[in-house]
DNA sequence: CGCTGGATTGACAGTAGTCAAGACCGGTGG
DNA sequence: CCACCGGTCTTGACTACTGTCAATCCAGCG
């Protein structure tokens, strides 16, 4: 069950026999979660640590108009709320997309696993990954147009979803409405809609049911400027 | 000189004494750079990592049509490029908006800080705070009007600059153009000037020569919708 | 087959961008 | 002390992108 987290942390590098023997040894209890409904919600300060084991999450801000924005999704493997363990309140909520299987790791535990410099410095390495694409996303929503935007995210995603095997060359599952993707990219749904429109007359995607196609992968990219780099796949570890 | 790190780090929570004495035994070499100039920039992989002591400093990221978006703010305390020495490349560009002071401390220095737990686990905090204000400023950019969005950059600013001193309840210290204005909030120079007239207009702020008053600081929040929720500054220590 | 939520459309309103001219301001050199 | 300069800030006119509202269409489902 947790070797997921071991397979998460270990993308960053090798973990030493121990830190493995630790994580595998730590009680968990996996749960799961319905579609739409809230994971956990900003102001929350549980004990407990979610982690993801499938399914689809997201971050989300509530505004106070009423408005919300996504500001994160989450896949199988990403930390949930490790905040919570460290600084003590969520300040966003997490809600499931689709249906999600996730375990809960008791604060102690994840406390534990910071003791050990390896893990807390993989964790730290994750926690960078994602500083760095929320800093693609600032620059998506403040510097390009609402269609460059949009490609913008399909691109992230589809390359995110192959990285953990839920991606062919072809495309993938995007279990996503026009208004969700609209919350994320600042946009309303009508434009979003439009938007999509003017990406399929370009022959740059297409979207059936909640299937996302990409014919032409190298074409989109050029079109939205996406260039993966900030993404840190390769994820090298540097020696030292 | 390294005080400043122990400084930083223990505002997270008090280090061990063994940690403290690594940090003061590193070796590190101060330099000072011209403001607008750049102190690293994205594609880069270079042996050092930097630490601001003194001065602003921003990062940012250019886009293909050659805009150039702004996704952060350093301060002295802030590292630069954590991710350099864990990642391995730059992903963006950071540069000097004033003169700035900063230390190089060493790759291997920072990776052996690394290897204390606590210290590591101080880093992942302050890296959490990161991502935090990224969030913010994504459902800043993402889900409020010009007027809010400038209203609420400028309620951060202050908060942060009075987080280290450099503000007091009157105003603040605001070296930047209205165009860095807008290639932080994503508008454009125009733009950022008519929202702050409004502002002012409002009787919300106060800008003369380089200088922020805020007359009102809880009918300025108010406006804007600003919670420092996320900026964790009080960042209790969790109890084991 | 009728519902229901999501996707699409069209008309219209409003916000933000662009371009370009002119005012202002601090610093420089005479 | 003053004129000059370059960079910012302001303004106005105009354009273009994006939002809003509301009706309609469509597909999956009980």
């Amino acid at each position: 069950m947790t070797h997921f987290l071991v397979r998460k942390l270990e993308s960053f590098g090798p973990l030493p026999k121990d830190d493995v023997e630790l994580i595998e040894s730590l009680t968990s209890s996996a749960q799961g979660v319905k579609a739409h409904s809230d994971i956990i919600r900003e102001g929350e300060a549980p004990g407990d640590v979610n982690l993801i084991l499938g399914g689809f999450a997201y971050r989300y801000k509530l505004l106070k108009d009423g408005s919300r924005q996504i500001v994160a999704y989450l896949l199988a493997g990403d930390f949930c709320d490790l905040h919570v363990a460290l600084l003590g309140t969520m300040d966003h909520s997490i809600a499931a997309l689709t249906e999600v299987q996730l375990v809960k790791l008791p604060r102690e535990s994840v406390l534990a696993l910071l003791g050990r410099a390896a893990i807390s410095r993989a964790m730290l390495m994750a926690t960078l990954v994602d500083e760095a694409t929320l800093r693609e996303w600032l620059a998506n929503l403040g510097g390009r147009s609402a269609e460059q935007r949009v490609a913008h995210f399909f691109c992230e995603w589809h390359r995110r979803l192959r990285a953990v095997g839920l991606a062919g060359d072809g495309g993938c599952e995007l279990p996503l409405t026009q208004q969700e993707i609209g919350d994320t990219m600042g946009l309303s749904a009508v434009h979003v809609n439009r938007s999509l429109q003017a990406l399929r007359e370009k022959g740059l995607l297409t979207l059936r049911g909640r299937r996302l196609l990409i014919p032409d992968m190298k074409r989109l990219c050029a079109a939205c400027d996406f260039r993966p780099n900030y993404l840190h796949l390769e994820a090298a570890v540097p020696a030292v």
